[in-house]
DNA sequence: CTTAAGTACGTAAGCGCTTACGTGAGGATG
DNA sequence: CATCCTCACGTAAGCGCTTACGTACTTAAG
C-alpha cells in the first residue's frame, strides 16, 4: 500500500536542479523563477512527494506541532479533574488555532506518567505545550518548562509562573446570583459547592458570597452543601440539606451535574423547580437545555480558551523572552427557566423572560 | 524560561562515554554494563535532557505519532458529518491506544484541505493516519495513502480499500426494531431517517426494514420522514408527520437528537410518550438520558472503535504488505422508558423492564 | 600459553531536510 | 568596455539522533 516515500533528492535530480532549489520551490519559491519553481512543483506533486516532517523538523528546529496535555478520567474517574467535555472543547480550539498557522496539535493525556516521561513521549515531538490545569503537579510542569514553552489554562489563581488563559468564574457565579437576588429578590439561597479543595468550586462560591454581600444579604463562610460536581453527589447534597432546613428559595450549584441531581431531588420531594424554588447550575452542558425545567447556568466559552492559550503558545515559541502573560475571558449567563424566569410567580406576575446576557468579564490583563 | 535545550553531546561528554552509549542507556541500556547506564541516565536526568524526539524520529524513521483526521464541523455546522461527540469519543480512544504503547496523536481537522495541503501539514509528521469516514474524499485518501499507512473508521460499507474499523449500525437498528415489534407487540411503526444520502442514515433504515420484514410486517421501502439528524429537523420531520396520518404506535428514529425533537412536538400535540407512542434513538447522546421519558436507543462503542483503529494502524505500520482488515464493532442496546419499557400500557400491564441488552454483532472479520 | 568467544563501548555513516554562503551569468551604470 | 549589482541557483555544512560495524579487553577453553 504505501510504497516507499521518495525523497528531495529524486525530485531534485528529475526536475535537473539541487535539492535547495526543490526545498525553496516548496517554500513559497522566492527569489526563483516562477518556471523553474513551477516545473519542481510539477514533479514533487506526480511524486507525490512532501518534505518530510521530522527531517524538516530537525533542520528547522520547529516541529510545528503543539501539544496539548489532559487529565483523562476514564477508568479513575474522579470527578475533580475537568470535565471531558472541557477537554474537548478545548482541544478543538486548539486545534483550530494550530490549524490557522499550519501547525497541528498533538494530544496527551497525563495518565500518571512524570514529567520525565512525558519529556520523553511527549515534550519531545512538539514546539511548546498548553497544560490543562490540575492534569499534572507543579513540579512536573516546571520540569517541562525547563525544556519548551508552557501556557498553562486555569491556573491563574493558583501560579503565575506560566503564561495562563483561564475563565472568570468568580465573575461569572456573582452574575448569575446577582440575577436571582436583584431580579427575582430571592433573600434565602444556598450553595451547593464541589469538592471543597476544587479551585474552580472556592472560585465560583466566591462570586457567590461577592454578589450576597454586595447585597446586603448574609452569606455561611462555606458551602452549604458538597456535592463533589457530580449528579448523584448533588442528590445526596440535596437530600440532607432538606433534612436540616426548610426549602431555601434558591439553590445555587456550582456545575450543572450538581443541579440536575439537585432537580430531580426536589421533584421527588413534591417542590416545583422553579415556583417553589429555584435552581442554578454551571458549564452549560448539553443536558442542561434538555432538562425540564431548562437549566439556567453559565457558558464557559472553553474554546476561545483553548484558541486563545496556542496563540499564546506560538507567541512565545517567536518570543521566548517576552513578559508574562495571563488572560481571563469572560463567560456568557445563560439564563432558561429553572432560576424562574418566564415561569409565574407565587404573586402571579411573570418575572423577567428567559435570554442569554452576555458579561463581559475582565479582557487580557497583562500580570507581570 | 526555556532555556537552550542540550543535546546528546553534552550528555555523552559529561559522562565520559560517546553517543552512543548515551544513545543505548535511553533506550533500555541492553548490553551494557549497569554502572555505565545508571552514570549516563544519571547525567540525563540532571540536564533534564530527552533525546529529541524530531531527530530521533529521522533516525528511527518513526515518529512515534499517529494521527487521526476528522471533518470539523464547527463554522459550517453541517449535520451530516459525525457527531462531534464521536469524533470525541474516537480521539479518546485513539489517545489511549496510542499512548499505551508510547506513541502519541495527532489530531487534525479536514477544514476543506486538500489531499495534498493535509500531506503537508499533517501526514508528513505522523506514521500512520485514522480517517473517519466523510472527512475526507476518497480521491484525497488514496492520495494520503500514496505516502504513509491508512486505515478508516466507518466506511466499510462504502469501500473496501483501506483497513477499516465500523459499527455494526443495521444491526444495531435491527435489535432495536426487534423489541419494539415482539416485546412490545407494535405493528405500526415508523421511520425518521437522517439525510437521505447519509450512509449511516441509510444504513439504519436497512436495519429497521429488515427487522419488521423478518417479522411479516410491512415496510415502506424509504423512511417515512427525513429530520436530517438534527432536533429542529426531527420536529419539523415530526410535524409534517402528525400532518398526513393519525400517530402510529412507534416512531423510530435515525439519532437521537431527531426522537428529542420528535418528543418534543409529540408532547405539544398532547400525545404522551411512551403510552400513546413510542420513539427511539440511535447514539446514546448524553442529554437521552436526562430527557423524560427516558431514551430507548443504541449506545455505540466509539472509544473502542478509535482503540481498534490505532491498534489496526499500528500493525500495519510495522506489516505492510498484511491482508486487509475491516472490523465492526458491535453495539449496546440501551431500553429505557421511551419505548413502553416500564410504564404501563393501556391494558394496564406493565410492560418489560427497562434494561441494557448488549448485542454481539458480527465480530472481527476478516474482509480480504 | 594460544585462541576463540564474549562483552562493553567507540566510530562514523547516515536519516531527509534547510539555509548561509558562494558562484556565474546577465544587465545596468559610468 | 570595465565594474558593480542583482538574480537564480548550486554547494555543503549541519540539525540531533540511531545503529551497523569495529575494536580492545576479558574470560574460558584447549
Amino acid at each position: 500500500m504505501a510504497n516507499a516515500r521518495s525523497t528531495i533528492y529524486e525530485v531534485a535530480s528529475r526536475s535537473g536542479v539541487s535539492t535547495a532549489t526543490v526545498s525553496r520551490a516548496m517554500h513559497g519559491g522566492v527569489g526563483m523563477s516562477p518556471t523553474t519553481r513551477d516545473r519542481v512543483l510539477a514533479v514533487a506533486t506526480e511524486l507525490g512527494w512532501v518534505p518530510d516532517g521530522r527531517a524538516r523538523g530537525l533542520a528547522t528546529r520547529r516541529a510545528g506541532i503543539v501539544g496539548v496535555l489532559f487529565h483523562d478520567l476514564d477508568g479513575s474517574g474522579e470527578a475533580e479533574e475537568e470535565s471531558p467535555l472541557y477537554v474537548d472543547e478545548v482541544i478543538r480550539g486548539a486545534e483550530r488555532a494550530a490549524t490557522s498557522v499550519g501547525d497541528a496539535v498533538l494530544i496527551a493525556a497525563t495518565r500518571g506518567r512524570t514529567g520525565r516521561e512525558l519529556a520523553f513521549s511527549v515534550a519531545a515531538k512538539v514546539d511548546g505545550l498548553v497544560v490543562l490545569a490540575r492534569s499534572l503537579a507543579k513540579r512536573d510542569v516546571l520540569a517541562l518548562a525547563r525544556s519548551i514553552p508552557i501556557v498553562t489554562i486555569g491556573t491563574r489563581a493558583r501560579s503565575n509562573e506560566f503564561d495562563d488563559v483561564s475563565v472568570d468564574n468568580r465573575g461569572a457565579m456573582r452574575t448569575i446570583v446577582d440575577h436571582l437576588v436583584v431580579d427575582h429578590g430571592y433573600t434565602d439561597l444556598v450553595f451547593v459547592g464541589g469538592p471543597s479543595r476544587s479551585p474552580d468550586s472556592m472560585e465560583r462560591f466566591a462570586g457567590y458570597r461577592e454578589s450576597l454581600r454586595s447585597h446586603g444579604l448574609a452569606a455561611a463562610t462555606s458551602p452549604d452543601a458538597e456535592g463533589g460536581f457530580t449528579e448523584i453527589g448533588g442528590s445526596r447534597a440535596l437530600t440532607e440539606l432538606l433534612l436540616n432546613r426548610k426549602p431555601p428559595q434558591a439553590i445555587v450549584c456550582g456545575n450543572d451535574e450538581m443541579a440536575i441531581g439537585a432537580v430531580g431531588v426536589l421533584r421527588r420531594a413534591r417542590l416545583r423547580v422553579p415556583s417553589d424554588v429555584a435552581v442554578t447550575g454551571f458549564d452549560d452542558i448539553a443536558s442542561s437545555r434538555h432538562i425540564r425545567p431548562a437549566l439556567t447556568t453559565v457558558h464557559q466559552p472553553m474554546r476561545d480558551v483553548g484558541e486563545q492559550a496556542v496563540r499564546m503558545l506560538l507567541d512565545r515559541v517567536g518570543q521566548p523572552e517576552s513578559r508574562r502573560r495571563a488572560v481571563v475571558l469572560p463567560t456568557t449567563t445563560k439564563v432558561r427557566h429553572s432560576c424562574g424566569c418566564g415561569v409565574r410567580t407565587p404573586s402571579g406576575r411573570p418575572v423577567g423572560k428567559p435570554r442569554s446576557s452576555a458579561r463581559s468579564a475582565k479582557s487580557e490583563e497583562v500580570v507581570s
